[in-house]
DNA sequence: TAGACTGGTTTGTATAACAAACTAGTATGG
DNA sequence: CCATACTAGTTTGTTATACAAACCAGTCTA
């Protein structure tokens, strides 16, 4: 684990609200909901959704929308790949740190 | 550790570069030449010098210009706060990971 | 002493993050 | 019904950021 492999993390996750996107998705079993997403990380509704855009662009996360009495309901689930790569990411991290604290 | 806290992550230190020059400079006892930096992080110039300015401008490194063999030698080390701060953030992470994977 | 090299910095550009304004539809009140 | 307010987001415009190209001051070399 050199310093030089950091440029390799991926940057999807290298920003903060979609790291934290990520990680509320992967802990969660069921679809959630964008207004339940909003609520947790208290952004903005266009923030979120260029955040959600782009998980959604590049196969981390899957959206469904449906209509449930009448109103339209999003929600978003992470995929096998949005689970892989988060985990690769947070491990490359937690490598590193061992990497420097260990003596 | 809850998704919204990674939103508090410190923001110069999301950046894939600047959290590879940390380490880089974390993990060095003496100062690093501004072109030791530059191979073995691969970046150009212009691109190092401005994230140097900011963790500079944040107080995360150490600035050192002096003349060797009447030539410019710009030399940077990690300060105390810097070590402390790229330590908490790996640390968060880590957390955050042992939070998912532990079901 | 002209041209190339060193060690950076400044400047311009493309991308990204963000919030404000907007859209489409639903519920509520008079 | 018609207007007003609310829900559930999306689109658009602005600000900030990352990056590389161009630049600069000084040194070395032929």
């Amino acid at each position: 684990m050199k310093p030089s492999e950091l440029i390799d993390l991926n940057p999807i996750l290298t920003d903060r609200v979609r790291l934290a996107i990520m990680t509320t998705l992967y802990a969660s079993e069921d679809p959630v909901e964008f207004n339940s997403l909003l609520d947790t990380l208290d952004l903005t509704k266009g923030n979120l959704s260029s955040h959600i855009r782009k998980l959604e662009e590049v196969g981390f996360v899957e959206v469904t929308k449906e209509f449930v009495d009448r109103k339209p309901k999003t929600t978003y689930l992470c995929t096998a790949e949005g689970k892989k790569e988060l985990l690769s990411y947070l491990n490359t991290l937690e490598n590193l740190l061992s990497k420097i604290t260990k003596q």
